[in-house]
DNA sequence: TACTGATAGTCAGCATACTGAGCAATATCG
DNA sequence: CGATATTGCTCAGTATGCTGACTATCAGTA
């Protein structure tokens, strides 16, 4: 029988384990307290002043249902604000607070090395191939989770 | 500034985001209930009967805090069982049933298929790089999560 | 303008994952 | 043997992610 370390599935878990692990430890050891999800946000809604929930959903493919909580978080850190639209009243357009933007620059060392620990197993070149390889597996399925990934 | 979407920790949560949407339709189209973490826990138990949890959750490296609600439904579903060791009263001995067995017969088409899914985007070729990339990656960072691989 | 459909956001409920704590039982060592 | 450490398991709490349902609002059209 195929090992279940053999699948593809279960290496993505594996591996997406293993990231957030090392996510947390090198944040956490530079004395912040925020999720690899909750950075990945928080450095789009800097990117993109003002965006609503949607499209900063799409821009990092999360659901629209998990975004909900990950802004409720990063307001009550004090890092984001959520203001109502005033073209759009169904909308909330986001934007990042001086504390947030203080809080990216000094994160950014803990985050570039917790990438780099997390392919410490490969060279140069391999973890070139690695990033290459998952961004074409993932591009040829876009569709087929709830939360694509939608471009600007 | 660097995008998101070169960062490998998001790549891999990208790929395991696809990876666990396409089983779950491929599944579901089979007509299954079993979630990717629930198929691996219900193969390794067969592949192991009267396994306890501790050694269950080391072979597909799940946090033992996890692996009692993966049990707990695997039971309620009538998949697997948990007894008293009777050579150690602290741990469980688990064992896959027959309506388990006969599950994970009928689903490994639909699990197959799901694989070859999330690799669509890929040559064979590279399929293969990305499997031996994953590994590797993996391996090296093994004990940095709470949940490392432990092999038999 | 009234109807219809689509969209932005939220919520309840479920299934991973983790932290940290705790209990019971076993192992080890002086 | 007895104190101590370790181990197997569970639980409470928190953070993703998802399904499906719901409200409010907007857009397009008859």
């Amino acid at each position: 029988m195929k090992d279940n370390n053999d699948m593809p599935g279960h290496l993505a878990r594996r591996f997406q384990q293993i990231a957030v692990a090392v996510f947390l430890t090198e944040v956490g050891e530079a004395g912040f307290d925020l999720t690899p999800v909750q950075y990945a946000a928080l450095a789009t809604i800097k990117a993109n002043p003002g965006l609503d929930q949607v499209t900063l959903a799409g821009l990092i493919a999360y659901d629209r249902t998990t975004i909900t909580g990950v802004v409720d978080r990063l307001v009550q850190k004090g890092l984001a604000e959520r203001r109502a639209s005033s073209r759009d009243r169904r909308a909330r357009e986001l934007e990042i607070t001086d504390a947030g933007r203080r809080t990216l620059r000094k994160i950014t060392p803990a985050v570039d090395s917790a990438q780099q620990i997390m392919l410490r197993g490969l060279s140069a070149k391999e973890s070139e191939e690695l990033m290459r390889l998952l961004h074409k597996a993932i591009a040829a399925c876009n569709e087929l989770s709830r939360a694509p990934l939608r471009e600007g």
